[in-house]
This record gives structure tokens, C-alpha cells and sequence, in this order.
DNA sequence: TTTGAAAATAGACAACT
DNA sequence: AGTTGTCTATTTTCAAA
């Protein structure tokens, strides 16, 4: 498992994942091969699980962002979740406990696109909208 | 705005933010400098917001993953962002409409760990939680 | 885990299409 | 906007301790 110098370079990747092995190394004072060494070891033992880009979607034109949980019709689930996930409005989503079944993050362009996410998403089960206002 | 080839790139790096401009560009059939220009212009532009790793909680030890939502009490909203950012437990938090007016996603180690970090929060307002079952 | 050195690559810039 | 070529700095990788 992780120590506690795995965590200190977790969290220094978490803030910029572009470091190098030897800008990584100055900060926690280890040297480039040992840092190469542990960032491989965090990869393939699957800790690391990808690398990736956070994506400002305001900035993109998609203006509304929202949570939504989502109680589908019995029987439909598996159905839903297959086609859940390709809706490109469809951010993240999870299984989870409780009355509904499925949580959402989304993004969209406008009311007028939320509404009409919204119609087709009646389709599969009831909705809970709560829009996004802020990070925090 | 970001263009066809735009988001091209940002779909390529959202699943891997570590490759090349030279890596991107053979993606795409374009040449290494063209690439380099326009994440760079993504970057200032704050379209990426920033590179960072997705670390798999679970083999952390945080076996339980929730999303939870919170009614703060009146008058002590902005108290309660002020604390709950220093939750470890903490790795998403945002600002919703509705009848709760907080939304987090938090990991803990285990059933009791989840139980006091309840009693916690049951002091800043009532919360409302969802364990995370599974990733979609 | 460190150090050292060789080989590979990336990033930046200029001139041109 | 994009290409090509080049230079420099940096990184990666590997071997030896």
C-alpha cells in the first residue's frame, strides 16, 4: 500500500500531473529514478488510474451544470444505464444507495437544453434537478 | 471559442493528459507547433483548467465512496463552507439550488468512520446521503 | 535508493507556405 | 492557421554501486 511518501507525490500530481520525474523529486527530495520508480508502481497497481484534463464547460458555451438523481422505472435499469451513458450531456455517473438509483452530474448549453434532457430522461424515471451554482 | 479541432484535443487529453504535442499531433494529423499553439491557447484561455490524476480512492483504503447533500441551518452557510473545505473526507463541494444548499462528494474508511464524520456534519445542518455503489 | 552518462524527446523559435 | 527545420534544454532509461 501507499506510504507516506506515495501520498505526498499523489498530491502534488492531483495539483499538476504534468511534473517530470525530476521536478517531482526536488520537491519531496528523492532522486528522478526513485520518483520514476514509485509513479509506476502507483500506476500499475492501479492507484493512479488515469491522467487527465479538468475542462472549464462554461467556457465552452455549456453554461448550466447540474446533479440529478434519477429513480428509474423497475426492470429498466440496465437499459437506462447503457443508454445513459451516451448522452454527451452526461458528465459523471453513479449507481447509488437510497430511493433513486442513479446520480448524474451534467452539463448543458441552456434552459431550453436542460428542458429538453429533461424530457427524454421522464422517459427512463424521475427526476431531481438540483442545478450547480459554484465549486467550492 | 474552441473549434472542431479544439475539442478533438481536449476530448484526447481528457483520457490522457500526458501526451506529447508531437504525440497529439500524429492523433489528429497535425503538425507538433500547430498542436502546441492551441493547447496553449486552451490553457490561457482557461478552457483547461488544470492536468491532474484520477486516484482510485478504494485502494487508498477508503472503501466507501458518498455523495451527500446538505441543509445548512439559517445564517451559518458561509461558517460551513469555511469548515467543510478542510475536510479530508471532503473531495467535491458545491453550492445547489433547492431545498439543500451544499452538495459533496466524501470518501471514509469505513461504516464508523462514515458515522462520525455524520455527527459532524449533523451540526452544521441536516444531511441527506447517497453510498456510491459503483461508477457507470 | 543514488549517481552518472548516453540516448531519446520535447519544447521553443524562426522562416516560409 | 499551419508546416518544416533546427537548436537547446530536459527527460528517460539503464548500469553500477
Amino acid at each position: 500500500m501507499a506510504d507516506t511518501i506515495d501520498k505526498q507525490l499523489l498530491k502534488i500530481l492531483k495539483e499538476n500531473s504534468r511534473l517530470s520525474f525530476a521536478e517531482l523529486g526536488r520537491k519531496i527530495n528523492l532522486s528522478p529514478s526513485a520518483v520514476r520508480e514509485r509513479v509506476q508502481r502507483l500506476e500499475e497497481s492501479g492507484i493512479i488510474k488515469e491522467y487527465t484534463i479538468i475542462i472549464d464547460n462554461k467556457k465552452l458555451g455549456n453554461t448550466l451544470e447540474a446533479f440529478m438523481l434519477l429513480k428509474v422505472f423497475p426492470g429498466k435499469l440496465k437499459h437506462v444505464i447503457e443508454k445513459i451513458t451516451h448522452f454527451p450531456e452526461v458528465k459523471e455517473a453513479h449507481r447509488i444507495t437510497g430511493s433513486q438509483n442513479i446520480h448524474l452530474k451534467i452539463t448543458v448549453k441552456s434552459q431550453l437544453h436542460l428542458q429538453e434532457l429533461l424530457d427524454k430522461l421522464m422517459t427512463y424515471g424521475d427526476t431531481t434537478t438540483f442545478l450547480i451554482l459554484s465549486e467550492i
